[in-house]
DNA sequence: CAGCTATATCGATCGATGTCAATCCGTCGG
DNA sequence: CCGACGGATTGACATCGATCGATATAGCTG
């Protein structure tokens, strides 16, 4: 509206309950959306799935790039999306690196959700 | 590696399963994806929650543009991409346009996630 | 040690996406 | 009938992100 102060840089520190603002708030809204920003491509998801089916819900990334049909950078650039946003563990034997669920990781997302 | 038939264009129609690809399909991949596309946005999150917090469970265009200090259009077109996500409704009463959440679409999410 | 293999990192490219300014459409009030 | 207002659409712009080729690093093996 017209008459909404545009700049509202919060004078108001004292006394009552100070705007009441709708929603969640703008920075957690931004730390939700980082999650499901990582979600939010196919070849993640699929990377996602193919580590839980995986024999000990595990999997090497060699066992990732054939089913996914994406060079080897690029499913190593995927992973690491999926670790930096938690819900990936990955772990180096030898040469190879597995990669894991987080345990409860894809709960916590649905509490994301469930707490909008 | 080295010794997969890179060209596998599946000449195998015939008798038993075929290749077993591990995780889900490609396809299927793509439409989750989708759902989670219009959840990775900070501001379409708070819509979501301004939605959902609303008087009864509805909100207009008009109570949303000032929490999230954004242009009308910008809050227009987000608004329009999680109704095409299937996660509002959209209903136009007179002038004003209001927005409410699809039941169950937070819900139908959270299987998304449990049957990756 | 030399060479090979499995991953990670870097740089570049190109399409997707968030934002805004300007404009258009529909509805209400005079 | 016309001006004002809520909302959607369009076009432009800047940034982000997925992908690849080339290269670097680390561990195994002869």
């Amino acid at each position: 509206m017209s008459t909404a102060p545009t700049t509202e840089t919060s004078l108001d520190a004292s006394c009552c309950p100070p705007a009441e603002q709708p929603g969640i708030s703008l920075e957690d809204a931004q730390q939700r959306a980082a999650v499901f920003k990582a979600l939010a491509d196919p070849n993640r998801l699929r990377l996602l799935s193919i580590v839980k089916a995986g024999e000990s819900g595990e999997a090497c990334v060699c066992d990732m790039t054939e089913p996914l049909d994406l060079g080897q950078p690029t499913v190593s650039h995927h992973l690491k999306i999926l670790v930096e946003a938690g819900l990936l563990n990955r772990e180096k034997r030898g040469t190879w690196a597995y990669y894991s669920l987080v345990p409860g990781a894809l709960d916590r997302v649905t509490g994301l959700l469930a707490s909008l």
